[in-house]
Formats: structure tokens, sequence, C-alpha cells
DNA sequence: GACGCAATACAGACCTGTATGTATGGTATC
DNA sequence: GATACCATACATACAGGTCTGTATTGCGTC
């Protein structure tokens, strides 16, 4: 036995901090960031709310950690997703509108959690604003990615074009049937592309 | 003198109505639902709060009401649009992908009310819900419209697609440039309607 | 006198953030 | 090994402010 450390402490100590995001996120997601209190986080997460403030800060931190997380999770399917298709960018995007239809329309889905926010919080230096920003920044920067490799007369446009497409996707799942989405998207996707390769 | 009636009093009546209505949606807009209290909206309007609730009942349904002037000012500027091309739809759809990009580059634009305001309030069966649902539905309807008298293959999903890229265009206003929007908007558009053709 | 208006105060609930007290478990010193 | 110390946990109460909605009072106008 090599020092029997089991930081027991210590991963109580992470144990809370990831409790408290983990509650944060499916009620600020599911409810809204400004219609959960800070007390009801506590209370459904089980931990003490001075926990709260000493892993956090404060509630602005709570929101953009919220975000940070959402963040990582959708670059990580992202990545996943790209990870099978490293030699053809057109299924590749064809495997991401995939995904991403499905998963707008699924059953409690409520939109984007940085548009969400963003439409909550008008103060663009919020610190939950700055990392929405950077989302939908980088959004547009790996859909350029994808274009370049597609090797289109104008990957820039058709880029902005696939961001306007999938963000709509985002804020439009109320309207949709489940399952319109993704056949909606790659078939728009393909007519771009075409008239991009001119 | 046919009575001097002068309607004083039903001007002021009326006029209190409006200018609540009028500071609510500036400032429902610019700052958020749920960031602005009645009694803000109380102060800026000049009026008293006995007032506010006596036109309007609940906050609930001064928010459906800032949502109903929007919707209505939206299909009031759509509709003057549209009858300067009563005869041409493809010019038509042209004409309101430069008034919805213009608008959405403006500089004090914090994206589409309808849609701010779903992601503000969860319950569906929201009074302002209601009325942004059914203005997205009439959106969709429109296009559809549209996408009829363009004699296009698939009506249908052609409008499923413009929604997307206009409702992705009100909430990505904040990465794109101004000027940006309306010739993306255009391309895509036209790229969609010749691969809806066939 | 009836009514709409403004102004103000209030009720009761909620909010964020802090302060206080107590339990527990790891760690260093005796 | 036992004991003191420290960090973190929970629980609770509180401060100070805001929220929605109502009640009260007084003024001007029909």
């Amino acid at each position: 036995m090599p020092k029997s450390v089991e930081t027991p402490n210590l991963q109580s100590h992470a144990e809370v901090k990831a409790r408290i995001l983990e509650t944060a996120c499916t009620l600020f997601y599911q409810c809204g960031v400004r219609a959960v209190g800070v007390d009801l986080v506590v209370e459904k997460a089980g931990v003490a709310k001075t926990s709260l403030y000493r892993h956090f800060g404060t509630k602005d931190d709570l929101v953009a950690a919220f975000l940070k997380r959402e963040d990582e999770d959708f670059w990580g399917t992202w990545e996943r997703v790209a990870g099978q298709h490293a030699d053809d960018a057109a299924a590749e995007l064809d495997a991401h509108l995939e995904w991403i239809g499905e998963r707008v329309g699924r059953p409690n889905y409520r939109g984007c959690p940085q548009i969400n926010v963003a439409a909550e919080f008008p103060e663009t230096d919020h610190p939950a604003r700055k990392v929405a920003t950077a989302h939908k920044r980088q959004m547009r920067k790996r859909l350029r990615d994808i274009a370049a490799r597609l090797g289109v007369a104008r990957p820039d446009e058709l880029a902005g074009q696939l961001s306007l497409l999938i963000n709509g996707a985002f804020v439009s799942a109320q309207i949709f049937e489940p399952g319109e989405a993704t056949p909606l998207l790659r078939r728009a996707a393909h007519a771009l592309i075409e008239a991009s390769r001119t």
C-alpha cells in the first residue's frame, strides 16, 4: 500500500463543487438563470450556502461556470464526432448536423444555453456573456475550418451561412416537429455548399 | 358645434395606457423583462402604479402586450414591404431579407423580442409565450406563402430553411459585423431557392 | 358625486451575500 | 498513540435590497 492517502476530504471538496455545478446547470437550463435563486441551488444540491460562495464567489461566476461547462460539453461532442470523419469534411459536417438536429428535437430542449443567457443579461461585460460570445465565435471558426477543407470558393461566407442555420435551429426548435430539424439542416447545408463551390 | 366633446379624459385614458406600453417596450427590450420591475416602468412612464395595474392587470399581461406590439410592428413592416412587390415573390423575399438584415445590424439591436422572452420564461402557458409561439408560426406560414409563389418543388421545406436563416440572423447579430447579415442572408436564400427548384 | 389619475405606503415574498455556530476529519506536534 | 489545530462541511439567521400587487389619500375633471 503506497501511503493510504484516500483523499477523503479532498474528494469531498471536489465532490461538493461538482454537485453544486451539476445542480446549477440543470436548474439554470430548465428554469432560466434569473428564475433560479442560490437558495434553490443550495437546497437541491444538498450543500451549505457558504460552500457555494466559497467555490464560486458570486452567482454571476456560477452562471459563467454553467456556460463554461455547457461549452466544454458541446465541443466535447463536436470533437468526438469530428474524430470519426477526419478525412472527409463533408461527412463530418453531415454528422454534426445530425447530432445537433437530434439534440434540438429532444423533449426537454429549451434552446442554446449561451443564447438564452445572452438574452437574460444585457450587460456585455457580464462574466457569462464573455463565455457565450467566445462560444459563438468558436462555432464560426470551426465551421470556417470545415469550409476550408471542403475547398469551396468562399469559405468565410459559407461558415457564416452555416452559423445562421445552426443558431436558427437552436431557437426554432419549438416550432419544429421532432426529427424535422436534421434533414432540413442537411439539405440546406448541401445546397449552400454547392452554391459556394462556384 | 356638435357637443364639444374634445375627449380630454378619454385621450388621457388612452394616453396613459399608451405611455405605459411604450415605456415598457423600451425597457423590456433593452434590459430584459425579468430585470425590469414595474416600479421602474411606472417611474420612467411618469404614471401611477395603480394605472399600470388597471390597464394591464398583471406584469405577465404587460409582457404579453409588449410582445403583441412588437409582433404588430414586425408584420406592419413586413406588409408594407410586401406591398411593394406584390407581383414578384423573389423580389419580395429579397426585400424582406434586406430590412431584416439591416435591423439586426443596428447598434442597439438585442435580438428578437419573441425569442428573448421565450428564453426568459420556461412556462409554455405563459401569456407572453403564446404570443411568441404564434409569431414564429406566422413567420413560417408567410414564408411558405412566398415559397409557394416562387413555384419551387418543396415549398414547405424551403420555408423551414428560410425560417432557420432568419431566426439564426436574429440571434447571431452579436458575432456579425454591421452590414454583413443582409448579403449573407440573400445569397443563402438564393442558393436554397435554386436547390428547391429541382 | 363618480371616476381616473398621481403619490405614497404597505404587505408579503423573494433575492444575494454575510455572519455565526457546530460537527467532522485530516495533519502536525507532543 | 493522544491531542491541538485547521480547513471545510452543514445549518441557520440575518442584513439590506427588490419584487409584485394592493390599499389609502388627495386632486382635478366630467
